[in-house]
DNA sequence: GTGGTCTAGACCACC
DNA sequence: GTGGTCTAGACCACG
C-alpha cells in the first residue's frame, strides 16, 4: 500500500489517503480482514502528521470501510454476503449512506462529462472498463 | 434556475453553486447561449453574498462552460460543433482538463459503488439511466 | 519580497501582486521551492486586505507560477527540468497557455516599440539587456 | 481593416480596438496620413456602441498615435522625421511616455517568457521574426 | 445595469 | 499557524 500525496492539490490529505485507501479495497489489493498499517507507520511512510492518518481512519470507520480491532489495529471489513445473516441496522444505514453519496457524485460526474462532449455509449465504454481493469483505477 | 443549497455542507457555496450550473447545462434545463441570472439576482435569490456568485461564475468561467459577454452578463457557452471549425487552442485545452479531472472523479465513484455492494451490471444500468433520464440529474 | 504597488493605477491590486512576483520569480530574486509570505504578512507589508493578496496567489497557482502546499504555506513552484521527467499534461498546458498569452502581449509591444520610432535592431539590443540584466527587470 | 472583437475577452473592447489598430498602424497596413472610418461607421461595422469606439480614438490621440482632422474625421499620425523639424513638446512627451509604459510591459514579458521556459536566444528570435514579419502581428 | 474590485472583519478546515 | 470561505456594503469601469 504505497500512498501517492499530493501536498499542492485542494483537496485534503485525509481525504486523498481515505481515497485510496477506498480504490485499494474496491480493486482488490487490500482485501477483506486485511490489517492496515498502523497509524504511526503509515504517518512516517508518508511523510505526514499522525492526526492527519488519524482522520482519514476515523473516516473510513464512520463509512463504515474498515473496522478497528482493539488488538491489532484497523482492518479493511469483512463483506458479509452470507444470506440470512445481515449486519446490525446501524451497518446497513452506513452502506446505505454512501451509496446516496456516490448517486450524488455520480450525477455530477456524468453532467461534467457531458460537456467535455463525452456521448452515452463512450461514457458507458469507459465504466465498463474502470470497473474491471482493476489496475488502472489506482494509476493517475 | 433554482438553487438548492446546503449551508451546512462543507462543500464550499460557491461549488454548490457551480455544480448545480453544471447539472443544469448538462441536462438541457440551461440551453447553449441562455442567459444566466446576473450576480446580483441569483445572489439575492440563493440568499448570499455577491463574491461569492462571482467567485461561482468565475470558476465556470475558467472551465470554458459559461462565458461572460461584457454587454449582456453571463451566457451558457455555445458548443462549437460545427465539423472543421473546432474552438481555440485554450479552450481545447479546458476540455481535456476537464475531462481528466472526470475520469479522475469517475474511478473513485466507481470504487466506492463497488464498496456498497453494486455489481458491474447494476452500475452501468444505473448510469445509462441516470445519462438519458434529464429530469433525474437535478433531483435529491 | 518588496511590493510597489500603485493604488491610482488601473491596472487591478491583484494583478500587480500577480506581475512583481512573476517578475521577482524571473529575475532569480525568488528562487524555485522558496516560501513567499502568508497571504496575511504580505497584506499587512502592502496595506491591503487579505482577499486581495489571496486573489493574487490564486492566480499564481492557476498559473502553475506557484503551489500552495497545505502544510506550509505558498512556495515557488519547482521546474521540473530533468530530462525524461516532464510535467503532468495539466502543467503542460498551462505552460502553453502563459506562453500563447505571452506571444500575443509581445506582438501588441513590438508594434507599440515600432510606434515610438524604435527600429529593430535597438529593440533586439533592449530585449537583451532586459534578458539578461537580472537587476533592471524590476525597476522602475 | 478589418475588426476581431472578443466579447468574452477580460480586455476592455474599447482597448481591444485600439490594440488593433496601434497594430494595423505599426505593421503597414494603416499608413500615416490615412483616413481612419468614422466613429459611427466602425461602431457599425464592429457592432459596438458609438461611445466605444469614440472612446478608443480617444486613447489613440492621447498617445499621439492618431490625430483628429476636424475636416476629415481621424488620420493616422505623421511621424515627423524631418531633421531639425521635431514635434511640439507634448508631442515629444506623449512619445516618451508611450515608450516607457512599452518598456514596462517588455520586462513583464520577458519575465512571461523566462517562465515558460524559453531562452534567450529563443526570444530574441522570436522577436525578430514578430518584429520583420508585418502579417504576422495581426493574426491570433 | 452589468460584472469586477476592494475593504474590514469574521469563522472555519486543515495540519 | 496556514490558506480558504463568507459577509455586508461600497466604488468603479464598461457598454
Amino acid at each position: 500500500m504505497i500512498l501517492k500525496l499530493d501536498f499542492a492539490s485542494e483537496v485534503p490529505i485525509y481525504q486523498q489517503i481515505r481515497n485510496q485507501i477506498v480504490l485499494g479495497v474496491a480493486d482488490g489489493q487490500l482485501k477483506p480482514g486485511e490489517r492496515l498499517p498502523t497509524i504511526r507507520a503509515l504517518a512516517d511512510e508518508a511523510g505526514v502528521n499522525t492526526m492527519t492518518v488519524n482522520k482519514a481512519y476515523a473516516l473510513l470507520k464512520s463509512e463504515g470501510i474498515i473496522v478497528a480491532d482493539r488488538r491489532s489495529g484497523a482492518r479493511v471489513r469483512e463483506r458479509e454476503s452470507v444470506p440470512g445473516v445481515s449486519g446490525s441496522s446501524t451497518d446497513q444505514g452506513k452502506k446505505a449512506e454512501l451509496k446516496g453519496r456516490t448517486v450524488q457524485e455520480l450525477k455530477l460526474v456524468i453532467a461534467e462529462a457531458k460537456l467535455t462532449g463525452m456521448g452515452k455509449s463512450d461514457f458507458l465504454d469507459l465504466c465498463a472498463e474502470l470497473f474491471e481493469d482493476k489496475k488502472s483505477l489506482q494509476e493517475g
